[in-house]
DNA sequence: TTGTACGCGTTATCAG
DNA sequence: CTGATAACGCGTACAA
């Protein structure tokens, strides 16, 4: 017989600590395992019984032990860990409301934590999750090293990456079609006659930025102009460092007729810039400032289409991002199989 | 001696799942307790034994299982809830990264869950993080039944509530100071004139909402005029059904001439009912739509100095909610004491 | 300094 | 249909 602990020990957790199942056990007058197997579906338990212990449950307000059931060999912790750069990003947040709603259907609960872009938190957050046994992880990657991502260190856990591939690492990816947008973007730019057309983005280390580059890269070299070296600016990581960038570009001898933004927070940035630059800003009665620079912005944001400048971003949809993500590893986890990893690309749509 | 499973277990798992302190023990030549030792701070273990031991953590990738670990009594899981009404609204977003800021320092996962102001799934999702056994919840209350959050079916686990208070419950908070900043905002519509002053918000049921009306009324009481009930409009949760509350209030024959909205999806359904009734938008070279009606909005959001019109906010820090509400936590989990729930109330702040 | 025994809460297995 | 047993990974208590 289990003994627990002195006399009357029941009685004295009840009082305080959370039930377990002995407690609802006793409550019912059963054995633990009648509880367990009432919980589990209630599957060859005498109806009278079962009663007295989902009474029992109720009554003490029982919760089963989720840490202690996903001990048990072959048992999943139904939590997998979500690593993301930067929640107060709104694409990013987005992205995480995607996730969980496809993981919470699932009755999966989510481990969060922000990277803030620094690859060593984002290695820590990963060992940390793997010690609390996700069942898998879903992260935007920051990039640099990415060992403690290969499949090597984390084992079985299924990894699923968002927004951004990773060299070396073969895993369930869903990114955007960055190319395609920004190739979209620029050739718009390029068929009203610009030339002369600056690029703001992040660093190209980023694999977002790298290849939203290669779209406008590509889209002056599919209508034979050359980008211009000196109005490129790239390493922008906030709208603060952008504006002072879109300040330096208009200060130049020759400023760009047009702006290629490679993402929300460049354009902010870009857009601050250009208000500040102009005499005054629209207030009832006034005149709303003239700007005669193009602006075309990767990323949709909320509001993008009340700025007092014209604007076309290049949208896609971050929650639906994250809902694929969720479904790349939810299917990973059901299969529990092998198959090659699975990349799937996103539209872009250039809001004219 | 405990034996595995059959011959030559350890090898056989080595090769796939997660290794165990088992292994380690094994893998340097000493008894999982000498493993648990080092790991725990290495007091009193012979330095050789401590670097073999080391060597084979690191060699094997091996983290320890916390949830096998926060089994035993007395020992925490260093996780804690965190259950928001919408993490797609940045405000919470940024309320998220204060909480995380804080508790990451701590040490301390979060089980972040979207209540989606859904009583039911809240009360689910406090289910479920108790039964992991979360160390404590931080929750922004969506109202309605609150049985789920009261000391009785919380037991020991502390929590503090976000952003809203709720009756009855006895917890730990943060509120922002709703009452004087929609008195101030108010005010200041009336110190120019105002007298019909639309009203536009959430349901009165909401805790922030029914603050900030008050706050709205107190300021026409003070100034010995009366709110215009015709144009109080309470229940949109969204920009799209404020910009219909406020398409209809621009119908009535006798229009409001200034909108106190009390918060950010309001006001943003404001803004863009404004815009739809004017001719046109500011385009490059064109004139700004003019609008008459003064706006004052609760939260600040961004990018709401670039609206085209004239627009005041009543600003307030949701990151510092955030952190406070980690750091109201973080001293209940140190002190674990019994002291008397802990009110802060944050300053708003008029931006003229 | 090091190791053994045991129990945390749960459930698969097997016996009844 | 039901219950006793054992084991999951770890750390406290105690023994050596």
């Amino acid at each position: 017989m289990t003994v627990r602990n002195d006399a009357e020990p029941t009685q004295q957790r009840r009082m305080s600590a959370v039930p377990t199942i002995h407690d609802v056990a006793a409550h019912a007058g059963v054995s633990p395992m009648t509880v367990s197997r009432v919980l589990a579906g209630g599957t060859s338990v005498r109806p009278a019984k079962m009663e007295r212990v989902l009474a029992a449950v109720a009554e003490l307000g029982y919760r089963k032990n989720e840490n202690a059931r996903s001990l048990r060999p072959g048992q999943r912790t139904g939590l997998i860990g979500v690593i993301i750069t930067n929640v107060s990003n709104p694409y990013y947040a987005e992205l995480q409301l995607g996730v969980e709603e496809v993981l919470s259907a699932e009755n999966i609960r989510l481990l969060v934590g922000n990277s803030g872009e620094d690859p060593a938190r984002e290695r820590q957050l990963v060992a940390d999750f793997i010690g609390r046994h996700v069942d898998g992880l879903i992260v935007v990657p920051t990039g640099g090293d990415t060992s403690h991502l290969s499949e090597r260190s984390l084992g079985s856990i299924p990894l699923v990456l968002a927004s951004r591939e990773l060299e070396g690492i073969e895993a369930d990816t869903v990114v955007i079609d960055d190319v395609k947008g920004a190739f979209e973007g620029t050739s718009q730019l390029i068929s009203e006659g610009h030339t002369r057309i600056a690029y703001l983005g992040n660093m190209v280390s980023v694999f977002t930025s790298k290849r939203r580059y290669d779209g406008f890269e590509k889209a002056h070299k599919d209508a034979g102009i050359e980008v211009v070296p000196e109005l490129v600016r790239a390493g922008q990581r906030d709208p603060a460092t952008a504006q002072d960038a879109m300040e330096e570009l208009l200060q130049l001898p020759d400023p760009p007729t047009a702006v290629f933004s490679a993402n929300n927070r460049n354009t902010i940035g870009v857009l601050r810039a250009l208000r500040s630059n102009a005499l005054s800003f629209a207030q009832p009665g006034e005149t709303a400032p003239r700007s005669d620079i193009r602006v075309v912005g990767f990323d949709n944001f909320e509001l993008s289409d009340m700025m007092p400048f014209l604007l076309n971003v290049i949208e896609h949809d971050a929650r639906e991002l994250g809902r694929q993500a969720g479904k790349l590893l939810v299917r990973r986890l059901r299969e529990n199989n092998n198959d090659a990893p699975r990349k799937v690309q996103l539209p872009t749509h250039l809001r004219i």
